[in-house]
DNA sequence: CCTGAAATCCACTATTG
DNA sequence: CAATAGTGGATTTCAGG
């Protein structure tokens, strides 16, 4: 169930972690019951072994820039395994789109995009489109509201078998 | 263009700490090219007026439990506004559903979903559907592979007018 | 793998420009 | 508003169990 690597302390410090990057390492030790030293030493291994593969600002975008957000559905017409690497090199470019996600199901691609507007948008859909990646189809969503943004993980599952 | 309470100084902090929110101010003051003092009333201010809703770690959740992660785009039937309070509240408890958003479009929420497995996605879809909040239609994606993970957002808009 | 102590280094405040 | 300097406290290393 558990990777045995990773016992019920990192589970801890992962969550106090997820939820406050920025508390200081004896406030953690604390929480998670750990002498300073020792649980420096837990994170600091976490982070080598590539458990946290970063620590975030959330910003209030929406504040800063005019933004339009997109939820984008890009579907291939042909699946020639090598147009998505072309396609990929390509959204790892544009930091328009912030978010890329391969996906099951009827499309190939979720994308978020950040634009400052609708013509934006059109002229990044269309050159996605007119790329010769293989896109057949975009279907672009607008965010309307974040009712409940991401805040990490849950690390253990909850749910208990019936 | 840019809000009046926010210059480029605040603008290359809030960059900094959305690539690395663990950074000790003193660098952080060091990169913006000011005084630790100085930098710090900014991030507290940031802080303080909302600008930066919090500081996360990022975790490679799949590395740590079994991991499906669903996209699911839930469609309402009758569109009484009231319903959809019903299920924000709904959605808000349930810890499995790490982030909602209300879209534009023929779907009316985008949920992303992390499971131990379909069967349990199937059940969380069922009591969606089945608890008389509106829900008429979920359709569901399995996230297959992150080809690009969030990690913050263009603070400023690259793309120039024509 | 932990604790605890010692030595840095940093956050934060007061003061001043 | 920003810089400088001081002090209380945090981070980090290391010795030892």
């Amino acid at each position: 169930m558990l990777p045995k690597d990773i016992d019920r302390t990192d589970l801890r410090i992962l969550n106090v972690l997820q939820q406050d990057a920025r508390i200081t390492n004896q406030a953690l030790a604390d929480r998670v019951a750990l002498s300073p030293s020792a649980c420096l030493r837990r994170v600091r291994d976490l982070e080598a072994r590539g458990l946290i593969t970063g620590y975030r600002a959330q910003v209030a975008v929406d504040r800063i820039r005019t933004a339009t957000i997109v939820l984008a559905q890009v579907t291939f017409g042909r699946h020639a395994l090598d147009s998505f690497g072309e396609f990929d090199r390509r959204i790892l470019d544009m930091p328009e789109i912030v978010e890329a996600c391969r996906i099951s199901g009827a499309h190939d691609y979720m994308l978020r995009v950040i634009v400052n507007d609708v013509h934006e948008w059109k002229d990044i859909a269309r050159m996605l489109l007119g790329g010769d990646y293989g896109v057949e189809r975009i279907v672009s969503h607008f965010l309307m509201d974040e009712v409940k943004p991401f805040s990490g993980y849950p690390l253990t599952s909850s749910r208990r078998k019936a």
